[in-house]
RNA sequence: GCUCCCUUAGCUCAGUCGGUUAGAGCGGCGGACUGUUAAUCCGUAGGUCCAAGGUUCAAGUCCUUGAGGGAGCGCCA
């Protein structure tokens, strides 16, 4: 007999018929009624075994955790609380759980205990949720990239290229590390490593993406990136999946419409899709608010915070204005802010991005035309404008609340003179990207795009707090367990 | 890398001003009940108070150092 699947079974109710399910044990209750989970969906089938029928040392081994099979009847459910369950005739225990050792229970655990038990978190409401709905969220960013003709474009996981500007690399090597090969002057000769050269692991597929999109027009990444900073906060990590369009001929308008098209497309997704597991985490979190002072609590829960950003339009201003609004704001005048704003030309400081997006306007807000000192060397210098004090570049980041900047792009510099002046400006190595230059060299066009952290989307859509528990197994400073 | 906080039973946490025998809920185990919804009720076991050192007549509680964890900041997606 072929197995069915939970959620098959709450979706068509096939009463009368005969079924098998396999799962997880959630709960024994009566030695009656086992709630059974088998990861398909959020619910479980209520699997009903008469005791007088089993003998005691089968009933003795389903305990929280165990895994079973149950053959049976499915009914239409004599109690209240489910539309169906499974009347067993054949019972089997797959797999033992001792409950003296099982380090889960069903009971409310830390998201700090469970991360140390990362191996078996997807085993718990919160968790089996936020994996289905991060799974979710991948497909829709490809069903949306794909239907409006993106190719998905891979991009080397390593690189020889130091020069892309993102932060320290992780080395990848070959060589001995007690005794590499030198040089006649004493330096580590990488010519003799694996690659011929020192390699890392990539920081960002852009500068590859954007050889791409200059023939096949539009293209996009969606694969692991890697960053050896030092970082310890709840929106960093150290391996991270990190989405990347990029598009001939579109500038910083499309760009922004591109990007906000996007999240509102996938939050959308998420909405219509994944009603079960967002209500789980929108539990979850309500009950969080709770433990929280008044003063602190979030006017909306999970999906009307949700709803408010697929509904409403983002906030779009520049830079020069955000510094205005800020110089001007309440905090500012204050003292409140531990960084005073005082002139233009330096980067906004988190708590100042938080209070644009969290008090000020309350919704996304898409910040534009940064100054150019603080910003990469690829973007596209602006013309000067009328009442900015200095060069600004056409880049935009898009910010969330809570969460911070959850998008970074730009239209790119595609002009060879004004790339190849930037670059020795900031000291950026010509020959080494030399491929890079070869796309203004040759047919060059206006293009643009941006880089998605894919976690920070999945924090955002489940209302997990820390984003080491919206990836499986967390890479970050200290920690590579798993 | 910087700042602050935390570490007590399997889990979540309480433990007053340093004071005598270390507390609860959940979970476990034993029993009762048998249409339950994290079932309920009765009983019961369970502790290197993170580690080392120090102060003190006396340390879970105070001090120092270390380890692990969390939050914030910086770097960014």
């Amino acid at each position: 007999m072929q197995r069915s699947k939970i959620a098959d079974i709450l979706r068509e109710e096939p009463v009368n018929s005969e079924v098998l399910v396999k799962g997880w044990v959630k709960a024994f209750r009566n030695n009656q009624f086992i709630a059974l989970n088998d990861g398909s969906t959020a619910s479980n089938l209520q699997v009903v075994v008469d005791f007088e029928r089993f003998d005691a040392a089968t009933l003795d081994r389903i305990k929280f955790g165990a895994c079973i099979s149950a053959t049976g009847t499915l009914v239409e459910s004599q109690g209240k609380g489910q539309k169906v369950e499974l009347k067993t005739e054949v019972l089997e225990i797959l797999g033992d759980c001792n409950p003296d050792e099982y380090p889960l229970q069903p009971k409310k655990q830390s998201p700090e205990f469970l991360r140390e038990n990362a191996h078996l978190r997807f085993r718990t409401n919160t968790f089996s949720a936020v994996f289905r709905i991060r799974h979710a969220l991948a497909y829709a960013i490809h069903k949306f990239f794909n239907d409006r003709g993106f190719c998905y474009l891979h991009t080397p996981i390593i690189t020889a290229s130091d020069a892309e500007g993102a932060g320290e690399m992780f080395r990848v090597t070959t060589l001995s590390m007690e005794n590499p090969p030198r040089t006649e002057s004493g330096e580590i000769n990488f010519k003799e490593d694996f690659f011929g050269k020192s390699t890392n692991l990539t920081v960002s597929g852009q500068l590859e993406a954007e050889l791409g999109a200059l023939a096949l027009g539009a293209v996009y990444t969606f694969g692991p990136t890697f960053r050896a900073e030092n970082s310890n906060t709840t929106r960093h990590l150290a391996e991270f999946w990190m989405i990347e369009p990029e598009v001939a001929f579109n500038d910083l308008r499309d760009n922004m419409d591109l990007a906000e098209d996007m999240l509102r497309y996938v939050i959308n997704y998420a909405l219509e899709h994944c009603a079960d597991d967002l209500k789980i985490l929108e539990d979850r979190l309500t009950e969080e608010e709770k433990t929280k002072p008044q003063d602190q609590r979030s006017e909306l829960s999970l999906t009307e915070k949700l709803k408010f950003v697929s509904e409403n339009e983002f906030i779009r201003l520049t830079y020069t204005e955000a510094i205005d609004i800020l110089r001007n704001s309440n905090p500012n005048k204050k003292g409140k802010f531990q960084f005073p704003v005082e002139g233009w030309g330096t980067d906004l400081q988190s708590e100042h991005e938080r209070y644009l997006v969290e008090k000020h306007f309350k919704k996304p807000v898409i910040l534009t035309n940064y100054p150019a000192a603080i910003k990469a060397f690829y973007m596209r210098q602006d013309e000067p404008l009328e009442g900015v004090p200095g060069p600004t570049v056409s880049a935009m980041d898009i910010l969330f609340p809570g969460i911070g900047e959850i998008v970074g792009g730009s239209q790119r510099e595609e002009r060879y003179d004004r790339l190849v002046n930037r670059m020795r400006e900031m000291h950026i190595p010509e020959e080494e990207l030399y491929w890079y230059l070869d796309t203004r060299r040759f047919g060059t066009c206006p293009h643009a795009g941006f880089g998605l952290g894919f976690e920070r989307l999945v924090l955002f859509v489940t209302g997990m707090t820390n984003i080491r528990d919206v990836i499986a197994f967390p890479r970050y400073p200290g920690s590579a367990e798993f």
